[in-house]
DNA sequence: CATGAATGAGGCTTCATTCAT
DNA sequence: GATGAATGAAGCCTCATTCAT
């Protein structure tokens, strides 16, 4: 119901009749239609946590950080597809604990992008910039691929791995910013 | 008002009040609230297309093409926070006219990565995958970045294409599937 | 419960609750919370009346009678406050049966209080008029007299039956109408 | 409706119905049905206080202030009969902003209780006890009376003041406290 | 063309009552 | 008898939409 139809589109009549239960009963399991809600959000991110936290128990090296956390969380969406389509899906960005769960995702994405770079296993760049760049594409990777039965869990993960490691470029790459840098000059000046 | 409010936030009345006419006057434009959205999404895509169309006019190249993608976008995030926020943001994904237009952009980045790995310019890898990728990633840097101004247009452009052209791997990179490898075997067979 | 939360402030819930018994158990002692609260008026009605018929049995002095009512009724509030509180209090007159157990004292007083004009005892004065009053003032007394421990019972009494015998003018009184008075002239003509 | 069904009886819809507007429109006068009431109680308050400030500035003595200030209530509830029977009736005594206004008008005919004792004008009494007694058996004799047309205006209001002054004894009265008052002796301890 | 007061379908939530255990 | 989880009718309120001015 509410993977289906997203927050607005799902009435707690219908997701009552789906739990095969009455109005009243939704209520006593849940205060309001938002508590719902959030409930399973933050279950969600909870179980999302609990698994990286294990492999990334199990890393040290940055990139295998990475290629853990990419995998887990695609195995994660494909264990768990209802809540990810509820959590992740249909509009529910907009939900305020939907985009601090995602913030802490971020934030823990930037300390690995900068901790690689300092290590030098990592191509120096913004790691803020980056850090969205990751969690932005695995959703958005994520939402097409569940939707689909075509390509194993393994392929995918594959293929983004090896854009995220590698770009989509075929030769071989130069540093962004090679260590002879001279000062900025076209630092642009957007306005508001 | 969409934009800051979202579709299920934003109330005809408070819509009808910001552009200073009354709510009868809005229903004059628009059949519909239903309406207004999807015209403001169709005019939205339309006007991205247009711009993307120029500049893929100029360009040959596929790694031309998707810098120039790439930071047209953003240059379009930039001069159209508004209807960007209410075509990407707040949970405007759900819609059906969003996920169309969505799919379309999708399918442009698809192409041009197939284009580019047949030229051999871009490493060989799933474009299925890719291509949400890329979108996804765009995205999500766009909706982080436009909400501050701590970075200039050109600085986030040049992370996120030197991201996109080189991964985060420091080391030269190894192509994703060896050229020595013999024609497609096991290659999935995905259907739809 | 209902006598501080009175009767559309009481729920079922929370009266078991107050019981400590079981919502079911609740339903099989009154049929519905309608009945509880009829049963609760009931028997108030029942346990004062029987109180006043004891002391309306030792006395046969219209003045004696009123005292002795009087006293009752404030000696009855204080014992069981929160009967009190449920039958007069928190808006319950609005309640049948409660509008029909307060005519039957209305009634009760007004013929006293006819007997003891036509002894002689009582002031000539429209009986249904002060009826109404009597029950009014006490109530009201009462009321406030009840939610706060300033003063005594028999102080209480002792105010509220002076004012009941000699109202409040100093001045030594006149009758309200003189027995040498012809028949009625002015007998109203209020519209709606 | 709210007069004739009380707070709790009355529903939205129905209040809507008698107004002839459907229940939006209902939410154009008033921001909920607390509102309403709160509303209507207020207003009743402001004009009764009104029409009692006036008939107040042209008395002085406290027996003509408690004369000009019966017959103003009597008179008011007369012409606001809706309005009295929603603010006083139908257990809405139970609704903080009925209890708060109560308290004034209790509070005021304590000050001339007070005023006219001090002055020798009143019998000396509790005026804290005769003052809920007052507005008690005013509104009880006032809700009596504007349900039936069987007597006029200026005769419940002789017999209520009759009351009032000289209490129902037909004896001369004597003081309620004797100058020569000795040490109190009984006066009482009530526990809970 | 422009307006905004009026509308009522529809959504969320409460709570008296039932009934299987 | 006792229980309390389950129920759904009913109530309050919102807001997209209409239409008379």
């Amino acid at each position: 119901m509410l993977a289906s139809r997203g927050y607005h589109g799902a009435k707690i009549a219908d997701i009552a009749r789906d739990a095969d239960v009455g109005v009243g009963t939704f209520y006593l399991y849940y205060k309001t239609k938002e508590a719902l809600f959030t409930a399973l959000v933050d279950e969600t991110a909870r179980l999302l946590k609990r698994r990286l936290d294990v492999v990334h128990g199990q890393v040290t090296d940055p990139r295998d950080y990475a290629r853990a956390s990419t995998a887990t969380f695609f195995r994660f969406a494909d264990e768990h597809r209802e809540l990810f389509r509820i959590v992740f899906g249909h509009g529910a960005q907009f939900h305020d604990v939907v985009r601090r769960a995602q913030a802490r995702f971020i934030a823990d994405v930037r300390e690995n992008l900068r901790h690689g770079m300092e290590r030098g296993v990592f191509r120096r760049n913004r790691a803020e910039v980056l850090a969205p760049a990751f969690v932005g594409l695995s959703y958005q990777v994520v939402s097409w691929w569940i939707e689909q039965e075509a390509i194993s869990l393994e392929e995918v993960v594959e293929s983004v791995l090896d854009f995220v490691f590698h770009g989509v470029d075929a030769a071989p790459s130069k540093p962004l910013r090679p260590s002879t840098r001279r000062p900025r000059r076209s630092r642009s000046q957007r306005g508001s």
